[in-house]
RNA sequence: GGGCCCGUAGCUCAGCCCGGUAGAGCAGGCGGCUCUUAACCGCAAGAUCAGGGGUUCGAAUCCCCUCGGGCCCGCCA
């Protein structure tokens, strides 16, 4: 991968004549380094045209700009605290430093400057500089200085450059950075413990999707990478460990869209002696922590201002029936047959395969009816136990299971149960998952019934679309803008 | 899987409708300038117009195919 244009071959031709000059175009370390932050702050009490020279300092970043006026020049350096004026002036650096200085550096170059807090004539925060040193000597050149990188493909193939041309960028990968800590410190809080199970598993279950499957040498078999993380966990609940969690990549052998990547982030967590309503509790005090904490990473996003204010407490609730039978018009939804909902669900435009789970329809009539009503943080409720086969059936309402979605902006941020641990009724349902044989079965994991058959607690569990609720949060449009290196095809 | 749109210099863009030798700004080169901050002024240079095929005297421009990407729909969460 070697781009050798006729700019590379000049900064190259660069790096030749400094170490022929004895220089070091990429020495070891560059110590006593400083933020610019802080140069800034020495520098912001002075005169304009002022100078604090009892103190010096050295910075070390990217260069950004240079601006050569004779024997004066200006130079931008950026670090992660912001960017510095470095001021360059000949009767500072000597005539012929100062030349051999310009001629050396290049913006883009990572370089170490040495000099003390000042102000320029027209006010602007500085080093004055006494020398710099080049740190690391960049032969190609960076993006364009006031436009920045631009085209949507470069920037997801190449984000070191999208970071690097965009401070709104590195922003906001910090910031998602820190909200995840957030939840972690949460649920740390919370008394929860923070596991790592397997990513490689004979049988992917706990979802209905597409698995990426691999080959074990040592087993000299097939192996899964894991869509979810709820059976593996749910067995730490019948081991005696109460209250555990684990944030971590599952993969989904699917498309890359706005809202979908085939490999994301998802939060699970299950909790022993606790059902879905303490679950939907826990889960609207982490929103408002994650709302407090929000536009402390992001003050300048309005993005951010919104998400701030959406994912505060109380929240919506709409039954998953009532609200599907309202919008559609349709009475009696809940109790149709597999063949009335594929019907249904057929007149919507639904090309789901004939033979799916009747839940699959009554998903697709409700994602037709109801979901692009969901704009607010809204919790769907109490879902017809065809739905899914993990979570336990309603203390009240008969057919229904407890379990709670919840959507943002018309998509699924993450979805909860009380948990199913009755492990007869548990094999039923797995049996009939296989029955409807539909795309959508889930896996049948034996090993997790004879779990089951040893006593689960009665436990709530949830699991979250971290990068969804980063998207939220944050006010990004697509999924790709808050993963660091979304998958793209080989070029 | 279906539909629509995009791909021009390292980067940001014009040119495409209506075919006639490819244009600017930034970055880079040379020269000038001791307070600029998208610095400025002058000169010179930089392009398989994503790739391939076709139509035409002539194609960046019109047509077809391929590759890569975006958006919408379908499917998957």
């Amino acid at each position: 991968m070697t781009d050798e244009g006729p700019l590379e071959r000049e900064r190259r031709g660069k790096v030749e004549r400094i170490r022929e000059e004895g220089r070091e175009p990429y020495p070891w370390s560059f110590e006593g380094r400083v933020t610019t932050e802080e140069v800034r702050a020495a520098a912001t009490s002075l005169a304009p045209g002022a100078e604090a020279s009892d103190r010096s300092f050295r910075v070390a970043g990217r260069l950004r700009a240079i601006r050569v006026h004779g024997r004066t020049a200006f130079a931008d350096l950026e670090d992660q605290a912001g960017a510095l004026q470095l001021l360059l002036n000949e009767d500072t650096v000597g005539g012929e430093r100062f030349r051999t200085i310009l001629r050396d550096l290049d913006p883009g170059d990572v370089v170490g400057a040495e000099g003390t807090a000042a102000r320029s004539k027209r006010g602007e925060p500085s080093l004055r500089v006494r020398d710099v040193t080049l740190l690391a000597k960049a032969i190609a050149p960076p993006p364009e200085k006031w436009h920045g990188l631009q085209d949507v493909e470069e920037r997801l193939r190449r984000r070191y450059l999208d970071l690097l041309s965009s401070a709104e960028s590195r922003e906001l990968f910090r910031a998602r950075s820190r909200l995840v800590q957030e939840i972690r410190r949460f649920l740390d809080d919370a008394g929860f413990l923070e596991v790592e199970t397997p990513i490689l598993l004979p049988i992917a279950g706990g979802a209905a999707a597409q698995p990426f499957v691999t080959q074990s040498s040592y087993l000299d078999a097939e192996v899964q990478l894991r869509i979810s993380i709820e059976l593996p966990l749910k067995r730490l609940l019948v081991g005696g460990l109460e209250r555990v969690y684990e944030l971590g990549r599952v993969f989904r052998n699917e498309d890359l869209d706005s809202v979908h990547s085939p490999e994301f982030t998802e939060l699970e967590a299950y909790w022993a002696y606790a059902d879905y309503h303490d679950m939907r509790r826990l889960t609207e005090r982490l929103f408002e922590h994650l709302a407090d904490r929000v536009l402390e990473f992001l003050p300048d996003s309005e993005g951010a201002r919104r998400g701030a204010h959406d994912f505060r407490p109380p929240f919506a609730t709409v039954d998953f029936v009532d609200e599907l039978e309202r919008q559609s018009g349709i009475a009696g939804i809940a109790t149709k047959t597999q063949e009335e909902l594929r019907a249904l669900a057929r007149s919507v435009g639904s090309t789901v395969p004939d033979d799916s789970p009747a839940g699959t329809f009554l998903e697709k009539l409700f994602e037709h009816y109801v979901e692009p009503h969901l704009k607010a943080v809204t919790f769907v409720v109490d879902h017809p136990a065809a739905t899914t086969p993990l979570a336990k059936r309603h203390r009240s309402k008969p057919g229904r299971v407890e379990r709670f979605e919840i959507f943002y902006r018309s998509t699924e941020l993450g979805n909860a149960y009380t948990e199913l641990n009755d492990p007869v009724e548990q094999e039923r349902r797995f049996r009939e998952q296989l029955a409807a044989r539909g795309v959508d079965a889930y896996a049948y994991d034996e090993d997790f019934v004879r779990a089951l058959r040893h006593g689960l607690p009665p436990s709530t569990g949830i699991g979250f679309g971290v990068d969804r609720l980063v998207m939220g949060l944050t006010g990004a449009e697509s999924i790709k803008e808050i993963l660091l290196f979304p998958l793209t095809r080989a070029r």
